[in-house]
DNA sequence: CGAATTTGACCAGCGC
DNA sequence: GCGCTGGTCAAATTCG
């Protein structure tokens, strides 16, 4: 299963011809706000060209790492399933995208036979404001918290969430702070929902000191998690490890679902844009009406 | 007032 | 058997 480099066309056609009929002052409102979109929505493109690539990179290597991996198992010819009591909390997760892009997840894929009835168990990585205490992770679902503990190894509390949603769903949540940097919470989400999402939409912009895990708009871990933050810039979540899964067509048609949804909002939300769309719009209008008279 | 969260009690697995 | 530890339960509390 290959990925082709380039995994999404973001390009907005942009050239509108102008209409004749449009206000002439706000049509060239309307055309520099459309000059500025264009240009930004070109940098965007050539980011998300260059985490594409190391998303592909990176799945690389993880594809030979597991390789070799199955190779020693076959080896040793054993393969121990892990107790899920006392086990190590082992943390090897590795941050693809540097300080600012936070989340990365690693799932237990060989520490168990590959046909193990064991629950699916994931680890989601999660960066937050350092001063921040909550133990809250918004992923899309909506849990419900049942407890909370203090475990030798980690001087913060674990937090025990359960899918809410479901009465019948099986999935549960740890989250805690990792030892070595407290202002990453380490998410373990331990097995799989038996309904669909919540939320189809992408998160905007996270208040992480709010107490409620009532979901805003956002895609579970298994998916994509791309987050916008005025302070903290953009915060970018992949889960690598489930793509070995996953069809990558999929995620590619949701990535782009995703980035259309996102050009949509930011041109809707952007109140030059509207303000020079609706006088161009108005400016038809009036054009139009003034026409029909005559 | 109902839902969500907190928190101490309880239970089970493991090592000694 | 006992103590330690992680995980869960459920009554109490808080919040909208």
């Amino acid at each position: 299963m290959e990925m082709e480099p380039t995994c999404v066309d973001t390009s907005l056609n942009l050239n509108v011809i102008p209409s004749p009929h449009i206000d002439h002052l706000a049509g060239e409102v309307l055309f520099e706000e459309l000059r500025r979109l264009s240009s930004e929505n070109k940098r965007l493109t050539e980011t998300l060209n260059h985490l594409c690539e190391s998303y592909v990179a990176l799945q690389k290597h993880l594809s030979e790492f597991s390789q070799l991996r199955n190779a020693n198992f076959d080896k040793e010819g054993t393969c121990a399933v892990p107790s899920l009591k006392r086990k190590p909390e082992s943390e090897n997760c590795v941050n693809l995208f540097g300080t600012e892009c936070n989340t990365i997840t690693e799932e237990e894929t060989f520490k168990r036979p590959k046909h193990s009835t064991e629950p699916k168990v994931s680890k989601v990585l999660t960066r937050t404001d350092a001063s921040d205490t909550g133990l809250y992770v918004r992923d899309g679902y909506q849990w419900r918290k049942y407890g909370q503990k203090v475990t030798r190894d980690n001087p913060s509390p674990r937090a025990y969430f359960k899918c809410s949603y479901a009465p019948s769903c099986p999935v549960k949540k740890k989250v805690q702070r990792s030892v070595e940097d407290p202002s990453v919470l380490v998410t373990t989400y331990e097995g799989e929902h038996n309904h669909g999402q919540q939320h189809q939409t992408a998160e905007i912009s996270i208040n992480s000191s709010s107490k409620s895990e009532t979901p805003r708009p956002a895609v579970s871990p298994s998916a994509m998690n791309i987050r916008s933050s005025a302070a903290a810039g953009p915060i970018v979540t992949l889960d690598l490890v489930k793509s070995k899964v996953v069809d990558i067509n999929a995620q590619k048609s949701s990535l782009q679902q995703f980035l259309v949804h996102q050009m949509a909002t930011s041109l809707t939300r952007d109140p030059n844009f509207t303000a020079a769309l609706a006088s161009a719009i108005s400016g038809r209008i009036l054009d139009d009406t003034s026409v029909g008279k005559r």
